[in-house]
DNA sequence: TTGATGTATTCTGTATACAGAGTATAAAAT
DNA sequence: ATTTTATACTCTGTATACAGAATACATCAA
């Protein structure tokens, strides 16, 4: 018999890396809400031929990243206060959900997850905060138990980072909110599942609101300004 | 100025219609859990090239409706219980949001969602009891004012639908579920959020154990049969 | 008869080719 | 100069063609 061999990890398909060099660029804003996509571009840029660009187009059209445009083949989605409200009160249902149930299995949150959130939130790299921010309330889809949650919810992230992309104020993530994330840490770890739930979807409205108050204003002044496509390659 | 003139509709996109009826036949049971697809005989009894097929496919895949099977395609996806609960409890949160959004905005339910759905439960016909559920609560998704709501349940529905299937037993729609459907639609009429919201949050947990008890004991009975594949044509 | 190895077949994923729909441009008429 | 019409071009969606990977079968050896 032989020693110990790592099993070998599935094919890279090329639709999913196409997906999710698009879905990349979309969600940290390198490509412009509102700008038309054409196929033949994105498939030289990437490499690849036309056939898996379609795909990832269909499958960014279902997530609604990108929007149908009859005529003239798709378009980035512009971003609509309204549509994230609704992402956020989807979102809010799903974490209260998650963080009850990982409360009920009394789910003990890495504490090193919260510190380095502290850390990101006392620095200006707002990158490093929304990916601290992320991985926290991963944290908790994972502590759910229930995998169904965390694959939903990770899409509505990549809405919620992009129109945070798009308003740069650093003050969107200020620090207070590792005390609530603190809080319900705390909770999620005793079993108070009522309370962890009620942190949560407060903590969640509280981020909705900010969000679209920011957004909102910011949609009104701002002159968009025309597409600078820039993808990353397939192969780094 | 043209006198008032109907709009044509969107361009029926064979991969859509490729994807409807596989969805449709997999949630019906037509196409057997566990039978591996294969895009050439789909392609062929669809009238269309494997390319649509392929499309179609990758996107039930993202919906869970297939699973890849590394070497040899994809799979219709098993019956699986511990994924069927899953689905419960996410589809279980996003009802009890709709019933408090419903609640919120005072929205009057059809009441002929419940006396049709009555008059169901007192026949046999198991498609038509769970077409009317499905309306009932489709009607709640529409009252929350939220689309995201319901493109996302949609798709748990027919995972449930198929499970249902699976358990052709009609005792899975007692005729008492329209009692609760009833109390439910009243709490949300009388803007009753927290009653609506517990009403529906039990209602689906009663479902789900049901449907759970039904279905682990059929999985483990039933010898399953080999594929019967029979798709509805494109053109009706 | 059982096991192993080589070959052929099958099926997928990607690329290329083709046809149709729509838009934009240019030319002509008022 | 403006409006209308015709032509050319662009881009999408679908079909076909091609190459690689995996499986199943058959052949051969023990």
């Amino acid at each position: 018999m032989p020693s110990q061999l790592i099993k070998i990890e599935s094919t890279p398909d090329l639709v999913d890396q196409v997906y999710r060099s698009l879905l990349d660029a979309i969600s940290d804003g390198s490509m412009v809400p509102g700008a038309r996509i054409m196929q033949e571009d994105i498939a030289e840029q990437l490499a690849v031929s036309r056939q898996p660009v379609l795909q990832a187009l269909r499958l960014l059209k279902k997530d609604g990243f990108v929007l149908d445009a009859p005529g003239r083949g798709v378009l980035v989605a512009p971003l609509d206060v309204a549509w994230l409200m609704q992402v956020y009160q989807v979102r809010g249902a799903l974490d209260a959900l998650a963080a009850g149930l990982a409360a009920r299995a009394r789910c003990q949150l890495d504490p090193r997850l919260i510190s380095h959130g502290r850390a990101a939130a006392r620095g200006n790299r707002v990158k490093a905060m929304m990916a601290a921010d992320l991985q926290f309330h991963a944290a908790i889809y994972a502590g759910s138990g229930n995998p169904l949650i965390a694959q939903t919810a990770q899409l509505h992230w990549h809405h919620i980072r992009r129109a945070m992309g798009a308003v740069l104020q650093v003050s969107t993530m200020r620090e207070s909110i590792w005390d609530e994330h603190d809080a319900i840490a705390k909770a999620i770890a005793d079993g108070d599942e009522d309370t962890a739930e009620t942190l949560i979807r407060e903590h969640g409205e509280d981020a909705s609101h900010n969000l679209a108050s920011l957004l909102s204003s910011a949609l009104n002044e701002s002159a968009p300004f025309p597409g600078h496509h820039s993808l990353k390659s397939l192969t780094p």
